[in-house]
DNA sequence: AACTATTCATAAAA
DNA sequence: TTTTTATGAATAGTT
């Protein structure tokens, strides 16, 4: 694109490679992020120089989009049979609280339309208090639950770095597996305090707009969709 | 690039955004690979259009990429130093949605309390409306970032039983094993039949008689008493 | 890092 | 969608 054509062929030169490099990655990211703005797509990009350093732009989120990913490409994945520890989420739990969200959405939506007809007000409000007592006990016991789940993936996940650290002793050629170099990103901190206060919910309607591929599955569990 | 220079911001227009899509993918694909053949870099660029069609390039593979990427952006943290693979939860999302929440819900509770009083039902149905609409899309946004938490720790957790299991290859007094399948990842579908019917909400109250557990039957009692 | 001469990418139109 | 074309961008080689 420039003096000359370049051929698309590793650089030999380092000090050329470098260059080009830098140059590129800047009109590559660039690109990227316009992609990402101009058409309302989730665009992830990384990028390791040759030297082991890491530059990254996603759209929405790296996490996001990697978990999206994940989940288009193999649905139909196997299943870690030969693992002793589960790491499957169970569902159950969550359909049948969704269920009774629905439900108690449904009176609670029923109960406001016959209060526009006049009831008598302190005894709707008991109802409607009522009500949202039980719909926040449903919500509490959601995250509840989605926390539960994260705790058990989070200890499974350590019970197996144990022993695989294990393993790896007792492996002396074994490699480890991730370079160490530079760092960056945004991180992450723990701690726990789960929520607390008040709380709330809804779901969609009934309209399915569904997508040719359904790819974004993964957030309709719960309830609903479009952010 | 063209006849005129396109601001970069979203196109409106649905029929351009594609054809700008269609482009500017393909270009942004060949920079991509372009970078990784001339630098000798790794590249991994990961695209969902608008419709969440999938679009993927990776210079060594995907999985690889992904794998590095994840031991490199891990933790400044605690524990878990040893292994390449970050099984913390970031919270610090969780947090700011709850404060959403929390003040949503205020504003519904406040709301309510006015209704009482007297004002326009239709305006304050649309009050109602809007503010309902507001808690469904933090409600989903949350259920969104834990399915997300937890689609992620799956894979983590998948990453390492695949770690795990060709390190029991290795060890000759560890006998079981299985055969290593390639590839990544796990999931779980959700397979969506989303509820219908649209929804909403409520809140609580301060008295925090918590769940015990009775959740269900609770909700379900104030419901049938009402209905 | 800055500067061009070129090639490339692409917006608009078809 | 793909092609065409006029034009804006990206960048290879140089300074």
């Amino acid at each position: 694109m420039a003096r000359e054509k370049r051929p698309i062929r590793r650089i030999e030169n380092v000090a050329a490679r470098q260059v080009t490099f830098s140059k590129r990655r800047r009109g590559l990211f660039k690109k990227a992020e316009e992609l990402a703005v101009l058409c309302d797509a989730d665009v992830a990009l990384i990028v390791f120089s040759a030297t082991g350093k890491l530059s990254q732009f996603a759209s929405p989120s790296m996490n996001h989009i990697i978990d999206k990913y994940s989940s288009h490409s193999k649905n139909l994945g196997k299943s870690h049979q030969e693992s002793s520890i589960d790491l499957n989420v169970e569902q159950s739990k969550y359909s049948g609280l969704n269920e009774q969200l629905a439900e108690a959405s449904r009176g609670l939506r029923q109960m406001r339309g016959e209060e526009l007809e006049g009831l008598s007000a302190a005894e709707l409000h008991e109802m409607e208090r009522k009500l949202e007592a039980g719909l926040h006990r449903v919500l509490s016991k959601k995250d509840q639950l989605f926390m539960q789940q994260i705790n058990e993936l989070q200890r499974k996940g350590a019970q197996l770095e144990d022993e695989n650290r294990l393993l790896k002793k007792q492996v002396p050629q074994m490699p480890t597996a991730g370079t160490a170099v530079a760092a960056d990103t945004e991180n992450f901190l723990i701690e726990d305090g789960q929520s607390s206060e008040s709380v709330m919910t809804a779901l969609h309607s009934g309209s399915s707009h569904d997508n040719d591929d359904g790819s974004d599955i993964s957030l309709k569990l719960s309830m609903s969709a479009q952010v």
